[in-house]
DNA sequence: GTGTTGAGTATTTTT
DNA sequence: TACTCAACAC
């Protein structure tokens, strides 16, 4: 491959991508090119000054972010396989599993215990200290190792810092018993993968060594989320060759919440020697976007000044849009996205934003309605759905044979008569016994050995059919990960489990053939993947590839959103105690975080931005009023008070699906769409030359009608319905399908 | 040990 | 609304 031209940078961009030598710190406004001058820089430090690229790392915050640096270097540089380009927990595990035998104390399978599995440890813990009282203890136990674990101090150093606090000494107990029960499991959960990592770059000269030797370049994106054990982490890796570049932008620092501390970008200008660099130049958004946002930021009081500017177009002024409640909303979202998709808009470069997970059902079931197919970012994740977890279960165990909670969900799913108390029994057993759970239930296949595990026989009795059967797994170990699954599938009997014929049973089995696909997926992607690494990985991933080859509209929370761009924009739910958040709103720093999260939204946009807000919202069961968000104001656009109707002419991209859609008809689509797959749509939709007037059709939801009139220019149809009456519908879109 | 019921409560945000 | 948790019945 040739070298690399750099000519594409500007000279902003290209200064950080030549200062390859030494510590760079480059701030980075929304939409400078950061991305771009990352990719440049490692493509120049590979290409241009031969360094091979084993030696490069670069963090990124996201596994999506990471995957698609991947992605753009893949067209750059031909031996890009052996970059290092991960988040700091996919870095973590690599180093873990080459080196945290070490310790002596885990195995390199260790299993990775996520949010909801800590959850339930600390419950036990906490339910194990004092019976009563004991919902305030959880979350202070949960508080107390989050800020433990993030800041990196020790248990010591926290007692003596809150030493006056009430339950302190319980406290102090439940965190050591949470501590002890993970090691017993051979687990890890989320916060330790980093502090593990990090004491054993501290206390192993080997491994400190090879990583300080291996990684010459170091990059790490999105500098200002990184909490205190991150930029440890980054600290001793770059202890030997020094050479490091960050990139960060203090505007769009939105974790916080989760221990991201912006100090960490003062320490780095301290700890190293280190040149500043600035992008300021925009080239994602017009100027009208822009104005908006910087007009929203000022407004944070702790925050060094910058002056984001763009030489592009000015652009349509931003749209403010009020609407009487979350249906009329979702509406308006419904109809303006296809009429900008009619003018030729990609879905895929439209994209509706939030403050949280609850505001997508609303867009979601009027995009059900309309056939408008769109991926939904954060929310209901795949792999932590209870199907999932119970199938992976099965194969966590085989990995790890200590991991209870995997213990726990196989032991439970599907019911074999044994309860919590049984379960707790047989680990306890383990425990004592010094070896795993598996190694207890295989055991009792010999029944001679029963009286040595002093378990009650009633329980063994249970236990014994389930033994063979887990032995029968243990034997295939050695199986394709896709064969193994389809075996428990198989051996367990999933589907008699699940064969009562509920929506809900239904869906849950079309998960578990997901799951069984998506491992095929990687099997083929990464052939020599084995199961510990599997498993491992999976728990980093909080969701399945999105579908990039259908064109869809994105729902994501703006956290998730971060990162990405839009030509069009929606941010939904612009009321006070939705953003800001109401845990927020009395605490001026808190608002300074939701007021960067208000800007990182607006600056995903390229070319159009609606901000929206509605009168009365259904939530907790019913309508609530809240007054317009401080934030709209504060992007000093022209407030337009709007009704449904005016807001609705006044858009000319605004679709009308259907001249009389009656308006009852339009909200009595209920839920239960959430677990419908968008694919699932595409499948059932049908080429307009099959239909005519007169054809009989069957739609997913809105059950049988009759088609009145095709418009082919549109590619409509009008439906009449027999319980809905005439609907307009989008013939590539609409899950329909022709019964006659 | 499991399943049902009713009360009470909750929605930030993610690796 | 929709989910979790405790109490109670079997």
């Amino acid at each position: 491959m040739s070298q690399i031209d750099l000519s594409l940078l500007n000279k902003e961009q290209l200064e950080p991508v030549m200062q390859t030598e030494g510590a760079v710190l480059v701030t980075a406004g929304a939409g400078s090119g950061k991305t771009r001058l990352l990719t440049y820089r490692i493509a120049h430090i590979v290409q241009n000054l031969n360094i091979p690229p084993w030696n490069i790392l670069a963090i990124t915050f996201t596994n999506k972010a990471a995957r698609e640096m991947k992605e753009r270097l893949s067209h750059m540089l031909y031996n890009h396989e052996q970059l290092h380009v991960s988040t700091f927990h996919s870095l973590c595990v690599t180093i873990l599993r080459k080196y945290i035998e070490l310790t002596g104390e885990y195995t390199k399978s260790f299993s990775i215990y996520d949010e909801s599995e800590r959850k339930k440890v600390i419950k036990s813990v906490a339910a194990e200290i004092c019976s009563d009282k004991k919902d305030n203890l959880t979350e202070q136990i949960d508080a107390a190792l989050s800020t433990i674990k993030n800041e990196g101090i020790s248990l010591d150093d926290y007692r003596d810092i809150h030493k006056f606090e009430y339950h302190i000494d319980d406290i102090v107990l439940a965190v050591r018993k949470y501590n002890e029960i993970l090691k017993k499991s051979n687990a890890l959960d989320f916060d330790d993968l980093l502090n593990f990592a990090f004491d054993i770059l501290v206390q192993y000269q080997e491994a400190r060594e090879f990583y300080q030797k291996r990684f010459k370049y170091i990059h790490v994106d999105e500098f200002q989320d990184t909490n205190i054990i991150q930029y440890k982490i980054v600290k001793i890796l770059a202890g030997r060759h020094k050479n490091i570049l960050v990139v960060g932008d203090e505007d769009q620092s939105i974790y916080g919440w989760r221990g991201a501390n912006i100090g960490n970008i003062r320490d780095f200008i301290s700890d190293f020697d280190c040149k500043v660099y600035k992008l300021e130049q925009n080239y994602r958004s017009t100027k009208s976007i822009l104005n908006a946002a910087n007009a929203v930021i000022k407004n944070n009081e702790s925050r060094i000044k910058k002056n984001l500017w763009s030489d592009g177009e000015e652009g349509q002024e931003p749209q403010i849009v009020s609407n009487n409640s979350d249906s009329d909303e979702a509406e308006f979202l419904a109809r303006t996205i296809k009429g900008l998709n009619n003018k030729g808009m990609l879905l895929n470069n439209i994209a509706v934003l939030m403050r949280n997970n609850f505001l997508s059902r609303a867009p979601e079931q009027k995009f059900m309605f309309y056939g408008i197919p769109y991926k939904m970012y954060g929310g209901f994740r795949f792999y932590e759905r209870r199907e999932i977890k119970d199938a992976l279960a099965y194969l966590k165990i085989l990995a790890n044979p200590f991991d209870t909670e995997s213990i726990s969900r196989v032991l439970s799913f599907p019911k074999k008569g044994i309860g919590e108390a049984s379960i707790a029994k047989l680990i306890d057993s383990a425990f004592r016994q010094g070896v795993s759970p598996v190694d207890i239930i295989l055991g009792l296949i010999n029944e001679n050995s029963s009286q040595t595990y002093d378990l009650p026989n009633s329980l063994i009795k249970k236990l014994q059919p389930f033994a063979k059967k887990i032995e029968l797994l243990v034997d295939c170990k050695e199986m394709s990960i896709s064969a193994l699954i389809r075996l428990v599938y198989k051996t367990f009997e999933f589907n008699e489990a699940l064969s009562a014929e509920t929506e809900e049973n239904e869906s849950r089995k079309e998960n578990l053939k997901e799951l069984y696909n998506s491992i095929l997926q990687i099997e083929k992607n990464n052939p020599a993947l084995s199961l510990d690494e599997y498993v491992q990985q999976i728990m980093l991933y909080s969701d399945l590839d999105a579908d990039k080859t259908s064109d869809s509209v994105t729902i994501a929370t703006i956290h998730s959103a971060k990162g990405l761009e839009f030509d069009a924009v929606f941010i939904i739910g612009l009321e006070e105690g939705i953003l800001p958040s109401s845990r927020s709103i009395d605490d001026e720093s808190a608002v300074e975080e939701e007021r960067r999260l208000m800007y990182v939204a607006i600056t995903r946009a390229r070319k159009r931005l609606f901000l929206s807000y509605v009168k009365s919202r259904f939530m907790y069961g019913k309508y609530n009023s809240a007054p317009i968000s401080r934030f709209l104001k504060e992007t000093g656009i022209y407030f337009h008070e709007f009704s449904v109707q005016k807001t609705m002419a006044k858009h000319s991209e605004y679709a009308d699906f259907s001249s009389r859609i009656r308006q009852n008809s339009v909200s009595s689509a209920n839920s239960n769409y959430k677990f419908n797959k968008i694919e699932n749509l595409i499948k059932h939709s049908i080429d307009i030359k099959l239909l005519k007037a007169g054809s009989k059709v069957m739609h997913k939801r809105l059950g049988e009608g009759k088609i009145i009139s095709i418009n082919y220019s549109t590619n409509e149809a009008d439906v009449e319905f027999n319980n809905m009456g005439k609907v307009t519908l989008s013939i590539s879109l609409a899950p329909i399908t022709i019964i006659e």
